[in-house]
RNA sequence: GCCGGGGUCGCCUAGCCUGGCAGGGCGCCGGCCUGCUAAGCCGGUGGGGGUUCACCCCGCGCGGGUUCAAAUCCCGCCCCCGGCGCCA
């Protein structure tokens, strides 16, 4: 009764499944594969399913049968049934795990609004927010990353280049220490102080408000996962490159708050009129970075531990593309209240990631780096993570089952979010202005910062 | 971590000691009946396969084992409740 779209798909019209992989930049004979694994099966399981039904009606004469000679010679019968079935059994388990093995492999559906490409230069922009600072030299680039798209974004031409947001954190302003983290716990760790931890505070604060008055229900998730949990919001591939585990147990350390959130109805029916359920988890992140090689290696930008504060939907399939807009439009009127210049991208069908079906990032401009750079990514993934986690929905008439969809958003990541205004708000002088509405969050702390954050005094020279 | 109690169809519950097709109640869905509602009565109410309303398989927290046959007996694990211990 309840229809995974992949499966449907799989037995009913396999091409769309095969031009979705396609898309991807992916083989399109995995699907030849799954089909092939699924007739197997099913052909499989009729054929031990007959086998248990004949041991099944000797077995139930067996009870009734009185005479000890016709009783022992129907043992025998149930004997010779098992040693046959337990031969088909071993065939069906081992064709069973194949299948779902390959069933577990594919991709999300590519949606139709997707565009296509297979590199991030393939992304393309929907919409531009704000007035970026432009440096004279990175003048060239913002027009490649604006008019190329037929886009005319007012900026503002600034002949000072600014400091790159790592060495404003660590040098400029003196409130980070990623030497020593790397010395402690390793390289992509840090230590923050102060107004930068004020300023950390201030935005998930920020966030929360917005996103609760918005009427999504405040969580705060477990930080450790099991692992069916964990293989039911991604894909093995994000499992190589991001996650932690704990030696010795079955736990997981969480690379986003979507994983516990995505949880927390598995192996539950929702009714439809409980539908959409929006929900904002706060949470650490932890993530290996293991594919990033030696991307964003200074700062703060890429690093295996932050805070986010993350938007989470579980929905009707009818109206969860409605709902993917809502998402990425929260996010940014997070953004505009910063007062952050960025564009909006349709993350093209080779970047999407295996769970989602449809992704928008959400690209803050970076003043010192000359680029629109990720902060925000907002996806649908259907009923790619509820088929895995066993989610459904139930209609009021008829009970039908279906999957629910669910849907997940960043709302504000911490420290990436501090690098756009390390860059943005910067003074030539090296002075950070804070946000104004992030003010109303520090006022009440006689240490925090209140409306600007200032370079860390030169030593005199003598 | 230790000791004890528990986990059965959406919810509640019987069955477990003594192995033989998982029974009842509530809720929900459909039908009958009905001026309407309620009550009452009948059927349905987990997953999968199938020539799709014949039928079959699987399902009693999860995974093994014993047996012709396991909710029931044995072993391991998970979770919940209570007590002890530890602890911010």
């Amino acid at each position: 009764m309840a229809t995974w779209s992949i499966l449907y798909y799989l037995r009913n019209d396999p091409d769309v499944l095969r031009e979705s992989l396609r898309k991807r930049g992916m083989d399109p004979r995995l699907v030849d594969e799954a089909v092939k694994a699924d007739e197997e099966w099913r052909k499989l399981k009729r054929m031990v399913d007959e086998v248990r039904h004949k041991h099944n009606v000797v077995t139930r004469r067996i009870a009734e049968e009185r005479d000890p000679e016709r009783r022992r010679e129907l043992i025998e019968q149930a004997r010779s049934l098992i040693r046959e079935r337990e031969r088909l059994e071993e065939q069906l388990k081992r064709v069973e795990a194949r299948r779902n093995e390959l069933l577990l492999s594919l991709p999300n559906i590519v949606h139709e609004s997707v565009p296509v490409g297979f590199s991030e230069d393939e992304n393309v922009p929907i919409r531009f927010w704000g007035r970026p600072r432009v440096y004279v030299e990175h003048l060239e680039a913002f027009k490649q990353q604006t008019e190329r798209w037929g886009f005319k974004v007012d900026y503002e031409l600034i002949d000072w280049k600014p400091v790159g947001h790592a060495d404003m954190l660590e040098y400029v302003l003196g409130l980070g220490d990623t030497r020593k983290a790397g010395e402690v716990a390793g390289s992509r760790f840090y230590y923050l102080f102060d107004d930068i931890v004020w300023l950390d505070i201030a935005l998930l604060l920020y966030a929360i408000d917005f996103m609760t008055r918005k009427g999504y229900r405040l969580v705060l998730p477990p930080y450790m996962v099991r692992r069916k949990v964990i293989m039911g919001v991604i894909d093995m591939e994000t499992f190589k490159d991001a996650i932690y585990k704990v030696e010795g147990e079955d736990l997981y350390l969480i690379a986003t708050a979507e994983h516990p959130l995505a949880a927390l109805y598995m192996n539950e029916e929702i009714p439809e009129e409980q539908l959409p359920i929006k929900l904002v988890g706060v949470s650490p992140c932890f993530r290996k970075e293991a594919g990033a090689g030696n991307r964003d290696l200074k700062g703060i930008f890429r690093v295996h531990q932050f805070h986010k504060v993350e938007q989470f939907i579980f929905a009707k399939p009818e109206e969860s593309w409605a709902l993917l807009e809502e998402l990425i439009r929260n996010a940014e009127e997070l953004f505009q209240g910063l007062g952050l210049p960025y564009r909006v991208v349709n993350v093209c069908s080779g970047e999407l990631g295996a769970p989602a079906a449809k992704k928008y990032d959400l690209e803050v401009w970076m003043p010192a780096q000359g680029r629109y750079r990720e902060m925000v990514s907002a996806s649908n993934t259907t009923d790619w993570q509820s088929y895995r986690l066993n989610i459904r929905l139930v209609r009021r008439k008829g009970m039908v089952k279906e999957y629910v969809h669910t849907l997940n958003s960043t709302a504000i990541a911490s420290t990436r979010t501090i690098t756009a205004i390390l860059e943005n708000y910067q003074e030539p002088d090296g002075t950070v202005v804070i946000p104004r509405v992030l003010r109303k969050y520090l006022e009440m702390f006689p240490k925090a910062p209140k409306d600007a954050i200032h370079p860390v005094k030169k030593e005199k020279v003598n």
